[in-house]
DNA sequence: CCCCCCCC
């Protein structure tokens, strides 16, 4: 049996360092206040006195969850900080766990050993005894972490859990798990450029900033995994917003900030820390929550290449399915180079930190942002868990995907709809909902088929004829000597049970416009209109149209918009004169 | 002091 190291927790909270002491968990509690996730608050007795504050290092929450540090089970506290917190006024020491060992179950002890009592471990002068009133005294001039060393440098470092804007005199010995691109900014307050980067400890992670001079100054000589000693960098409260990791406050380097490369870390510094949430847990979270999945890629989609609709930007994606052992799936899109590199078709396992959660069509999905960082194979026994699950059971396994898009909308039969039923379910006007329909082209509108678009690459905004030769885009706030031409293809679609008008930009605009009304009229140029005299006449092909319908507001005015997002033609046999004669009968329009 | 992170 064990027996408890007593008097520790004295030692402890009046500053002085005590070795591995043995002690007693006789309780833990769950921190709702935090917005930093989940902490958890021990109650401890080291058979004299108990303690309840006594924090356990995030990372080691899976110890209460997983219920091993039980009532009762005798532990022993292999490394810890101490934390200087404000307790109504009052500056109080948080022992804060960094790495503990069970030593003996809470169901083999039972019982509380001895009949501790409550510490009161703030330095009040009467329970102080003579040996530590000194650190206390010092601590109250000079706020003063007490940490042990690490093993194998001089430089005595304070864990980041411990960090905090009341104090400034510390070093963190950290890696660097993410760093992003330099990015550079401008708004009515200034501009600037700037960096950041996700630093981890064993006991915590924080994000750090670095911005203009001090962007060039440490960006080149920082580099992801490697392990540095920082200090003088200054502490303010997290943004939630933005920032995802588990820590209330974030680092701002400043012209006084020291980083100096670590050479000799050895494992005490983790690498990256993971929080994975089984992918059937998606379903439930909302959209825009980060989270961190470990699982396989049981197919992925080609590069695809499209053009944003609001800024006009060309953009890469690809989209990846993920499922885990809850033998649920979901997709992930990839975007820009992260995209293009990404072509595997061999089922690597990806440990993903920060993939954010989409809502698309009714289903979830994920996204990648800047900061989501993607590890591909990682050599984890997590990893090599499900690497053999999939290989034993779960490549054969039907998987059900919380994801809507289009490669899975079409291939599942009975997922068209008509033009009746989309307008009765409303779709459209609580958020995007895209369809499919089998229907015809009934009628083209000519007007501003053909328009005059910037001719910057990334722009499709009408430009204004300045009548000098010049061509004005509004957007680019730039004159032009040329322009390029470009359709915007606005259709009547009908199927047999209603219609519905549809504007097509671009591709999708040629591709109709390719299908059905291939001698394109002349351009007729009228002051700033271009617009095409005639069109061929539309013919009763029919097409499954993929259409893309959203309430938006224009004029001041709620209105439905729908635009065609993918045209794939079918064979126009299938449509009998029967049908053709119901369309003529809906929509008054005789094209044949 | 940023805070953009996209598409259907």
């Amino acid at each position: 049996m064990y027996s408890l190291t007593e008097g520790a927790l004295d030692k402890i909270m009046n500053g002085v360092e005590v070795e591995k002491p043995i002690l007693q968990i006789l309780g833990h509690k769950k921190l709702s206040s935090s917005s930093s996730g989940e902490r958890y608050r021990l109650l401890v007795s080291d058979g004299k006195r108990v303690n309840s504050f006594t924090m356990l290092a995030t990372q080691l929450n899976s110890m209460i969850t997983d219920n091993i540090l039980t009532e009762f089970s005798i532990c022993q506290i292999n490394r810890y900080a101490i934390s200087m917190v404000n307790n109504g006024g009052k500056q109080k020491r948080v022992m804060v766990i960094l790495n503990i060992d069970m030593k003996v179950p809470g169901e083999q002890v039972g019982q509380k050993i001895g009949n501790p009592t409550n510490a009161e471990p703030d330095g009040d002068s009467k329970s102080t005894p003579g040996q530590s009133a000194q650190t206390v005294q010092q601590g109250s001039l000079m706020p003063k972490y007490n940490v042990q060393q690490t093993s194998t440098s001089d430089i005595a470092t304070t864990p980041i859990v411990a960090l905090s804007p009341y104090h400034n005199r510390w070093v963190i010995k950290a890696r660097i798990v993410s760093k992003s691109g330099i990015r550079t900014w401008s708004n009515s307050r200034g501009e600037g450029k700037l960096f950041s980067m996700d630093l981890v400890d064993e006991s915590g992670e924080i994000r750090c900033t670095a911005f203009r001079d001090q962007c060039d100054k440490f960006y080149d000589m920082l580099e992801v995994d490697k392990v540095y000693y920082i200090s003088k960098a200054t502490l303010k409260s997290a943004n939630k917003q933005f920032n995802n990791l588990k820590n209330d406050y974030e680092m701002t380097l400043t012209g006084d900030s020291e980083i100096i490369p670590c050479h000799d870390a050895g494992n005490d510094i983790p690498s990256l820390q993971f929080d994975f949430i089984p992918i059937s847990d998606i379903e439930q979270k909302q959209a825009n929550d980060l989270i961190d999945v470990l699982a396989i890629v049981k197919s992925c989609s080609d590069l695809q290449m499209l053009v944003s609709r609001n800024t006009g930007r060309d953009m890469k994606k690809r989209n990846v399915n993920l499922v885990d052992e809850s033998n649920i799936m979901v997709c992930l899109t990839l975007w820009g180079t992260q995209a293009e590199e990404f072509n595997r078709s061999d089922n690597p396992v990806l440990a993903i930190k920060g993939a954010r959660i989409g809502e698309f069509n009714g289903g979830k999905n994920l996204s990648t942002l800047s900061s989501t960082v993607i590890q591909i194979d990682p050599d984890i026994p997590a990893a090599h868990k499900i690497r053999g699950w999939f290989n034993t059971l779960g490549h054969n396994e039907e998987t059900k995907s919380l994801s809507r898009t289009f490669e899975n909308m079409s291939e599942s039969t009975g997922s068209l709809i008509t033009f009746a039923e989309a307008k009765a379910n409303n779709l459209g006007e609580k958020g995007v909902d895209v369809y499919t329909v089998k229907a015809t082209i009934n009628l083209l509108r000519s007007e501003n088929a053909l328009y005059r678009s910037c001719p910057s690459e990334n722009c499709k905004k009408k430009v204004i004829d300045q009548a000098n030769g010049m061509f004005r885009c509004e957007k680019c706030n730039k004159e032009y000597p040329n322009f390029n031409y470009r359709l915007l293809g606005n259709v009547s679609l009908a199927d047999w049970t209603d219609n519905l008008w549809v504007t097509t930009f671009n591709d999708e605009a040629e591709k109709i416009l390719d299908a059905t009304a291939p001698e394109l009229g002349e351009l007729k140029d009228n002051d700033n209109d271009v617009f095409l005299e005639k069109f061929g006449s539309a013919t009763f092909k029919s097409f499954i149209f993929k259409i893309r319908a959203k309430m938006e507001t224009f004029n001041e005015e709620n209105k439905l918009r729908t635009t065609c997002i993918g045209i794939i033609p079918i064979d126009y046999r299938a449509y009998n004169k029967h049908l053709i004669a119901k369309i003529k009968e809906l929509t008054g329009i005789d094209n044949a």
